[in-house]
DNA sequence: GATGAATGAGTGTTCATTCAT
DNA sequence: TATGAATGAACACTCATTCAT
């Protein structure tokens, strides 16, 4: 294997688990099985490590919340869809999902930089995703009445929470969130 | 005001903002209005800053905790003030709520440590106050049956997703949480 | 007891055992069970805690061998009067002796100083009461013939040796050592 | 010459004058013509710095020791061949005699550390070396009757006296310590 | 691609010392 | 005498980064 694969996986944990401050280039590299100098032949920077890793993690992760859209489905079925796949994506890959939730290093966290416009894009996505679904839901009289702007906020709060979770969620749990949603929005 | 007072204050904020080990005693020392060797003088390290900044948090968190605990309602009242409690946390300290659920410093993360217990005991206290609540609310059949366990997790999970919200919640975003849990829970 | 005696014991103690460099305010102040503060005020510093406490040494030590000097014997009498002095002194005050024979510490070393100029005259002295003897004593026959100098330095060197034992000296070999000089220095 | 020497001869020098406490990290790297952080490339710290430099010390001592003690000879030739060992090193090298009969850093003085089994190994060799010598010279009649242990300690004072001197020794006072010790020692 | 040696800028921490009381 | 609070200057050490090969 490559080794510039070996230092974004060693370096994608290190974030992960111990925060970009906490995380030094040397690690990486005794990690990755490599030396310092190697890091900065094949990035410019830590910085740069990390800018990368976060916009393949979130190039990824767009791709997958586009699939979503594109299905056709009942509203509820849509949430339920994405809710199991944030619950799918920490079970496969909680390093990355734990990265894109955890906050941004304090130097490079200024507005206008490449993981604030994902984030932002992110949040963008989920909260039109969502409002849209609960909008048509409500129309059609699938789901309840109910204040679109804040119910999109408690979903999204509940994903994030989802992408946060430590421990692998058993199905047990995954099928009983889906089911507490759909006490809460659906009419019966 | 006393400059160890400054101290904390500065420390915490600087913690919650940009982490532990994104956070320099320079920076904490600039912010206190003090110099660096007086942090030393009061405390005896970085370390020290931030282990004792989080008991008192802890201490002062689990003392509200206790104080709901002593209050007889019905159970759903008892989760909604639960929730309502820590909306209220968050407006009012928010540095301090963050503090209390973003991740521990790489190199203060062993367990036996007196965050790590802290972050337990949250934890088991939340969940046996949950639980109880979900247990005795479905005996009365004031609550739907449901799976205990599961619904627990999902309702920690709201509650921890609620402490990390970064801006100030509205009341019409409280009072929504309270609602779609009252539908999620309570027979009618 | 006057603290001021137990900051003069403690730094005393301390000077010897882990060297002036080694050993802090604190350190003393505490093995002094008084302040730092406290230090500041019966001394100006670090500094001159040093320089009082080798003054009284070099001040007590000079009086004892000004004492042997006023003495009439035979002039091996006398160098066994010095030998067994110094065995006498580092048995009842080994930190001091200690203090005396040790290097001093970097910053202060400039000549001129105190030390430094009570440390050269020790060596004139005991220079001087050393090789007078030996010539006495070879003029009159009571001593082998040899070099005056040479003999002189080493028999200094014998005594700075006895003055750097740490442990406490037993009488058979204070005894033994009065028995090897007179064997290398008295004719039979 | 590789920069690494040039830190080890630079420490070398400073903690034979200054003292271990005495000598700062930023003095060794000037005077090395180095930076600060290539000490740190070189050596885990100041401790190992100084604990490898009386490591190598103590190995070539010993070395020079164990030579000594392949020749045969006269028991005299042997005593005196050590002592002249000893004036030829500190004539040679005088800042690592130096620093073998130094006192030890107060933080890394406790035994067990590779000084203090180095200082007790060096003891028992000179010890073992001088007793054997004296004990058999008594036996062939070579020297006169005398408490071995105690003229063993006397003889190790004197070599350890011989290590401490600063001035470089001259051809005159070798020679009259041989001749000394010859008298006190010898049967004639 | 890969590395051993090297560095400027900073980090947490300690030191001797002072101030106000 | 005595001290709690405070500080300027320095210290050992680390970090991200670069250079020469």
């Amino acid at each position: 294997m490559p080794k510039k694969d070996n230092i974004i996986k060693a370096a994608t944990h290190l974030f992960a688990t111990q925060g970009f401050d906490g995380t030094t280039t040397i690690q990486i590299s005794k990690d990755a099985d490599a030396t310092e100098p190697l890091i900065y032949y094949h990035f410019t920077g830590k910085d740069e490590i990390y800018t990368s890793i976060l916009t393949s993690i979130f190039d990824d992760y767009f791709a997958r919340l586009k699939e979503l859209q594109g299905k056709t489905d009942t509203q509820f079925k849509k949430i339920e869809n994405l809710v199991r796949l944030h619950f799918q994506l920490i079970a496969k890959m909680p390093d990355e999902m734990s990265l894109i939730v955890s906050n941004r290093p304090a130097k490079l966290n200024d507005p206008g930089n490449v993981y604030s416009k994902n984030t932002q894009n992110q949040e963008k996505r989920l909260k039109y995703y969502l409002s849209s679904c609960l909008k048509k839901g409500i129309e059609t009289g699938e789901f309840k009445k109910m204040p679109v702007k804040e119910i999109t906020s408690i979903l999204m709060m509940m994903i994030y929470a989802v992408l946060r979770q430590s421990a692998k969620p058993g199905r047990k749990l995954v099928d009983a969130t889906v089911e507490f949603l759909y006490s809460s929005l659906v009419v019966k």
